[in-house]
DNA sequence: GCCGTTTTCGGCCCGACTGTTTTCAGTCG
């Protein structure tokens, strides 16, 4: 188990308690980006020599030493100082919206106020009216951060985020002063949960004054429940997901996941769309990096443009000046003597020193998918009723894999019914045109890491996705050893789904990332990044991992059935987080090269 | 607490909105 995340999560409660206590902004800074910095490292933190530490982003002398110390006696003696001194509910109360490190102090300090049920007693008894700056409006809005809080303990998972912002974006782009409109922030970055939505709308030049227009028609959106901020080109709204918001919601409405979300627009005239979607795309660490890439270039960065900076006080925009860059993002960064950075990597883990133009993997670029269930199993449709639907996406491959016997919940095949099936997909085809239907089985891996057929069965298949389905709480040790068994199969091509994990649900297996890669690498294994959104396994970090050992990456919907394909979407946008190039991914390979690929397995 | 294409000391991102204020602090993204 990598020690990345705990660190990274102890890090940023430090940075949180030593700005309730007022401490040095810079300090709690410093602490917040050394998180972020654990968080996106591909590297263990827990075998690296102190120099290695020291090299990285935001890492100095004393918080690598915190670091070790972390490590080598699983604590931070500051941390659990301040600990000792910050009552765990004033940081639950800094979580709500509207409350910050210095509300959260003088609710503390000055009105004895230590978690948020003591607050809602002070706003009961009306005692919270006594204390510095906290009026009518403001007790308000806190009681409203409550309850939204109380219903959205979890982000959303992206494939719903995503149809709620759909909802808004083709009201949007109806609306005749707009020329267009988009889902920015996290969505757009591809992040497998999303906190809150962010969509950016454009005004059409012969409708420069309808911003307002706008902004009331996106507050009048069904659904809408309440309008926290509203101003003339900009307006955040709170919905309830009830049955107007997509599919998903019909079917995950009841399951917990939260009833409302918050969604924040902003309308901005063509001459600022690109340094408006530049700002709202994020993230917020990215945009710090470009701003202060600017400042060292003597000019300033914000949502209204890159400007030069000549000294006078005052923002730039307010005072007529024009712009170096702002109405494409091309052009910002082209000014900052960068290529223009895919969304998905604009995560300030190490974007702004990657040389030359990129080429992550695009949708285009997908044209085939090996992981599909059919009524065999668990599935809905036929072996051509599959085959004519991945050929209308332009596919020239795709595998039939239903699942192997020991997943009887999903109808598993017995060893005949397989032989059955492989004949039947035989037969099946060449009867769509311009399609190679192969046959295949998702064969789950044991507990212990042996597959769920024998080799002469598995050696008649022409591709094997193996997948943990099973066992899925097993410690790390022996979930690394059960999936490096698996890899090391000689009749394996693709690891799926491989921690198993469910978004929101179950976390899934823990197995050692950096093991598995190597094996994977060495052993010709494809590990799939399963684009299904409440899987998204593997997930983005594990992906840039496996990209940076030279793995080869698969990008599966998981068909079940013919709207699954709609989730490719997703797994595209997981595997260029993950910074996957076309020439990595299988699925983006020609089909002679895909094919002869899999034929080679089991045969050296 | 970190960092260096003005710096090993003196900086450290930018602007809008809100609420409680008589001119601004706090929060957010």
């Amino acid at each position: 188990m990598s020690l990345n995340q705990p660190l990274a999560d102890i890090l940023a409660r430090m940075a949180k308690m030593l700005d309730v206590l007022g401490e040095d902004t810079f300090k709690v800074n410093a602490h917040t980006r050394a998180a972020r910095t654990f968080e996106g490292l591909t590297d263990d933190a827990a075998a690296m020599p102190r120099e290695q530490l020291l090299s990285l982003q935001g890492v100095g002398p004393k918080l690598a030493d915190k670091v070790i110390e972390f490590r080598t006696t699983g604590r931070i003696a500051e941390h659990d100082e301040l600990a000792s001194r910050v009552p765990p509910g004033v940081m639950d109360m800094m979580e709500l919206p509207g409350v910050g490190p210095k509300t959260a102090r003088v609710l503390w300090q000055e009105g004895s106020i230590s978690d948020i049920p003591g607050l809602e007693r002070a706003i009961a008894d009306g005692s919270i009216l006594s204390l510095p700056r906290m009026g009518e409006k403001f007790v308000t809005k806190i009681k409203e951060s409550i309850a939204f809080r109380r219903a959205n303990s979890q982000r959303l998972w992206l494939g719903r985020a995503d149809e709620v912002a759909s909802v808004f974006i083709e009201r949007l782009r109806a609306h005749p002063a707009v020329r267009d409109a988009v889902a920015a922030g996290s969505l757009r970055r591809g992040r497998d949960t999303i906190g809150d939505l962010d969509i950016l709308a454009c005004l059409r030049e012969s409708h420069l004054a309808d911003a307002a227009r706008v902004a009331e028609c996106f507050r009048t959106t069904p659904g809408v429940a309440s309008v926290p901020v509203s101003g003339e080109n900009r307006a955040s709204v709170r919905v309830a997901l009830g049955h107007d918001f997509g599919r998903w919601s019909r079917t995950h409405a009841a399951e917990g996941d939260g009833p409302s979300i918050q969604v924040d627009l902003r309308v901005t005239p063509p001459a600022t769309w690109g340094s408006m979607l530049l700002y709202f795309t994020g993230s917020k660490e990215h945009n710090i990096r470009l701003r202060e890439r600017a400042i060292a270039r003597g000019m300033t960065l914000s949502e209204w443009g890159l400007f030069k900076d000549d000294g006078q006080p005052g923002a730039p925009h307010t005072r007529g000046c024009t712009p170096v860059a702002a109405d494409t993002e091309e052009a910002i960064y082209h000014a900052l003597d960068l290529p223009f950075i895919p969304p998905e990597a604009r995560e300030d883990r190490g974007e702004l020193d990657h040389l030359g133009p990129w080429r992550l993997i695009e949708l285009p670029d997908i044209r085939a998918e090996l992981h599909a269930h059919t009524r065999a199993s668990d599935g809905v449709l036929t072996i051509l009723e599959l085959a004519q639907d991945a050929k209308r996406r332009g596919f020239h491959t795709i595998a039939v894999t239903d699942h192997s016997q020991s997943s009887a919940q999903a109808g598993g095949l017995k060893p005949d019914r397989l032989r059955q099936h492989i004949a039947d997909v035989r037969e099946a085809n060449g009867q769509v045109s311009g399609i190679t239907i192969l046959a295949g089985s998702e064969v789950d891996i044991l507990s212990d890491g042996s597959l769920d057929y024998d080799d002469d069965l598995l050696r008649e298949l022409d591709v094997v996705v193996a997948s943990p389905h099973a066992a899925l709480s097993q410690d790390p040790a022996t979930a690394t050893a059960r999936l490096l068994r698996a890899i090391s199969h000689p009749l394996v091509h693709i690891l799926g789904h491989p921690t198993g994990r469910l978004i929101n649900r179950r976390p899934g297996l823990s197995p050692d990332i950096g093991a598995l890669v190597a094996s994977a690498r060495a052993h010709h294994v494809a590990l799939e990044i399963n684009a299904h959104w409440m899987r998204l396994d593997l997930r983005d970090t594990h992906v840039r991992a496996a990209i940076d050992a030279g793995c080869l990456i698969a990008i599966d919907c998981d068909v079940h059935e013919p709207a699954d394909f709609d989730n490719l979407a997703f797994g595209v946008s997981t595997a260029r987080r993950g910074l996957v190039t076309p020439e990595r991914c299988i699925n983006a390979w020609p089909a002679e090269r895909l094919h002869a690929w899999l034929r080679a397995k089991g045969r050296t």
